[in-house]
DNA sequence: ATCCGTATATTGGTCCGACCAATTTGGTAG
DNA sequence: CTACCAAATTGGTCGGACCAATATACGGAT
């Protein structure tokens, strides 16, 4: 039984998106497998023919599925065998999947996340009002004056929020900061949404945050803004520290 | 002739590591053929079964090739069509082969990779030094003897001051960081020890390091130890700078 | 008993041909 | 011009087959 994939199953789904692919379900279920330590580090893992006899599926889904890990940097495959490798080698692909192994996100990984999604912010702040001309200068001021209106309100400012910084990453044309920070917005920001986890941040943050900015941007003060963002950003966390907490606490009932 | 893939080009291999497989050498020229804008964005590309009869191979390996690709970020990959997406969407998976693609890596986006990897050792070194507990502060320090022994070769001292970063990267345990790393290491540092890239540094740049260095661990001082590390990147990405523009002279008696 | 080289078995890489389901596309009727 | 429907296209999967590289087990030499 351990590790077949009836039917039943593959149609049905857990989550409202049914639109997922054998070799994606494959893929998932064989990172499970590897992060429960069912196969020890360096050893080989079953062959690509085994595992498509122990799925049901054939041998180019097993083939697929393995690639998806490979890629993730969590198995070396090679000629000879699949080995599995250490979690710290591997890549920084893994981490949606990581996320997605629990119905709850780890607290500590997404605070983990966040703060690495800080400081990447703060250099791209900082580097966009260094390098921002008069024109940009006045796009961003004009994006702020947006942000104020829906100041009280976290999830109306949201959108705001995002559209300046990624017109700050636009500006500060840095492809690896806005590469990495796809990644991160990709794998985690995307799972977050879909758990409709909303963090309730103080009351008083989005119009400080505003008042904060208005005051960098009229002085072009690069590490003023990034400031600004990285005290709006260590509230974020505490407040979904707290969120998340509470969703474990309550994950009981939903199991009965 | 275009795109085609005679049996001779596939046997010999342009560099020394002849074991590329044929999907992967689809998926490298399917991204040059992307990134040359020889597909527009949002456009579909070629079917499967178009790019097999292109390639001359057979319709998996160009699905592999594909699958790559689509987990580097660089297409979408549907039912229905594959179709191009925007740089900017893309995955931190694509810096590699986006590096491979030129003999000379490009020196803006090394420096932009350096940019970012020192945003994220100062983190890493401060939030360790922070954290470590005195069995592990007697290691660093530790360490650093090590290295002051090496310090005036910057060639030699290299291995201990990354086994110092990894360290600190194991004290400070924050896993994304640490797959970030792992991928900016593997997909560009790979690259430059192949090219045998040695930027050269100040003379006095490493021994100030240690000095510095001492001087924070004693005090168990994170910010003056980030400070240390900023200071020996900022003089990298200088040195590295020159030695890549120096290379970009040097290449046109290579290819004479 | 240990070590080492060879032969066999296993494994990943590729190929071919086929079918299915979803999407796209084009045309047709309103 | 729009809305709708049917055919063509496309990705996803399947099964079987062969090859080259690797791993493993066996047998001989020390």
């Amino acid at each position: 039984m351990a590790g077949s994939l009836d039917p039943a199953y593959h149609r049905q789904g857990v989550t409202v998106s049914s639109s997922t692919s054998v070799s994606i379900e494959i893929a998932d279920c064989l990172l499970r497998e590897i992060m429960s330590g069912q196969y020890r580090v360096g050893e080989r893992m079953p062959s690509e023919r085994d595992l498509s006899a122990r799925f049901g599926v054939s041998r180019g889904a097993v083939r697929e599925a393995l690639s998806q890990l490979g890629q993730q940097g969590i198995i070396d495959i090679q000629p000879g065998g699949v080995r599995v490798k250490r979690l710290e080698e591997a890549s920084l692909a893994v981490l949606g999947p990581l996320l997605a192994l629990e119905p709850i996100p780890d607290p500590s990984l997404v605070d983990q996340f966040l703060e690495i999604f800080s400081v990447l912010t703060v250099l791209t702040v900082k580097r966009a009002l260094e390098q921002a001309d008069s024109e940009q200068m006045i796009q961003l001021k004009k994006m702020l004056v947006d942000m104020s209106h829906s100041a009280k309100d976290p999830e109306a400012m949201r959108p705001h929020w995002e559209a300046m910084l990624d017109y700050m990453a636009g500006i500060n044309n840095n492809l690896v900061a806005r590469l990495i920070g796809n990644d991160l917005k990709a794998q985690i920001i995307g799972q977050m949404m879909q758990l409709h986890i909303q963090p309730s941040l103080p009351a008083n943050s989005g119009p400080e945050l505003v008042v904060s900015l208005r005051e960098a941007f009229d002085r072009k003060d690069g590490n003023a803004a990034a400031a600004a963002f990285e005290k709006n950003f260590n509230e974020l966390r505490l407040a979904m520290g707290d969120a998340l907490e509470a969703m474990r606490g309550s994950i009981k009932q939903q199991v009965v």
